[in-house]
DNA sequence: AACATATAAAGAAATAATTCTTTATTTTAA
DNA sequence: TTAAAATAAAGAATTATTTCTTTATATGTT
């Protein structure tokens, strides 16, 4: 039996869908860029090397309805991404560990649109403390507690070695952080509460570097 | 009707799972420093917090068993890893695009394996050009050209701004680049037998945005 | 105004991945 | 030497995701 009826069941996305939202929404601006004001799913599953289909299925998760012979307006339909995936609005973040990394992305977020507007950098390292990368100051590590106290945000972004990142991560958690975007190789073990994102880059590497052996046979 | 039999088909290893070992890896190198000869699946699963028989089939794309009642071996798995991902073969790449991310992955690889070593970066601009980050110089664009004739070199990483990510993708190719790690937005169009590996920042900032929107309820 | 056509929507089927279950093996202990 | 326990391996079942098929609808054309 399931649960089709009044109660409309908060169904799950699929997380691959969630992650192809932002490759729509890069294309969709470039399609506005070019005046297009109506573009349908098989001519985007054409640009974007994928099914027709898949394309309608992930779309359908904002809301937005196309129309049979014309497709979906372009501006309704960037609209309701940006505010499905939460981009226009402000998503303050910290960002822990000034390293390489850490200050990519500080640099990264100033161009290319993240949904994030990460507020303040911390560090450990007095090289790098009152330096700043573009707009974002790099603050003393335990300036993290007073300054949490007073913004309320939500995200942290954790770019520190792997062996201090346990206990950062427990930190953040302590000064009201709810989701950490861990760039670093730990295992986190947190409130099952707290969001955690992780990015390693080796798996990347690891699926480039089998499919390359395996290519060469 | 399959194709069980005496020609042992190459299956193809599930994605997840390749994105998986770097962690196991990870996981097993602190492990190995512990001084503990042999580790179970099931206490793998419980440290890295994941199910014991996801573990036996992640670990067995190696080729390696376990023994009952006591587990696997540490060393020979952390050898059969490395090998299997080619972490222990000097997979050389290029990377264009000298920016942030560039040089973040520069300096990041010195630190973390990737399995990769980047051997030089190329961009086009004059400031950045004879410069480098760690040991790696950064060259002229067109050098590029003349390099890739003498050194065989598989592998590109593309963290060039999106506009230009397609023209600077069909040069790497030109080059002989068998395979692209791309960094961009943009979608690339190249020849079907290149690997393309993306990794989108942004999409990650959208999985997370939209988990957390969604735990606020 | 009716018809043909392109396309989105909804549902079904197929595929892929994970989790669960059973079986077989190896070691330790009685 | 035998039995018990832990665990890997193999296979089945479940779940998730993608692809395929059908249906309905809106638009342009005759």
């Amino acid at each position: 039996m399931n649960e089709t009826g009044k109660y409309k069941m908060k169904r799950k996305v699929p997380e691959p869908t969630l992650k192809r939202l932002p490759g729509y929404l890069y294309y969709l601006d470039k399609v506005k860029e070019q005046g297009i004001i109506n573009i349908s799913a098989p001519m985007i599953g054409k640009d974007l090397k994928c099914d027709p289909t898949q394309v309608v299925k992930d779309l359908a998760v904002t809301g937005i309805k196309g129309k049979p012979r014309v497709g979906y307006n372009t501006y309704e339909l960037i609209h309701a991404l940006e505010d499905y995936l939460g981009f226009n609005r402000t998503n303050e973040a910290f960002i822990v560990g000034a390293g390489n990394l850490g200050s990519a992305l500080m640099a990264y977020q100033e161009h290319q649109s993240l949904g994030l507007k990460i507020i303040a950098a911390f560090d450990v390292d007095e090289k790098k403390i009152g330096t700043h990368v573009g707009r974002i100051h790099i603050l003393e590590y335990n300036k993290l507690f007073s300054l949490s106290n007073r913004l309320d945000v939500k995200i942290g972004i954790l770019t520190t070695p792997n062996s201090v990142a346990q206990d950062v991560a427990e930190d953040l958690v302590n000064c009201g952080i709810k989701a950490i975007w861990n760039f670093t190789s730990a295992i986190l073990h947190l409130p099952d509460d707290i969001i955690v994102q992780s990015t390693s880059m080796s798996s990347y590497a690891a699926v480039l570097l089998r499919r390359l052996n395996d290519s060469e046979k």
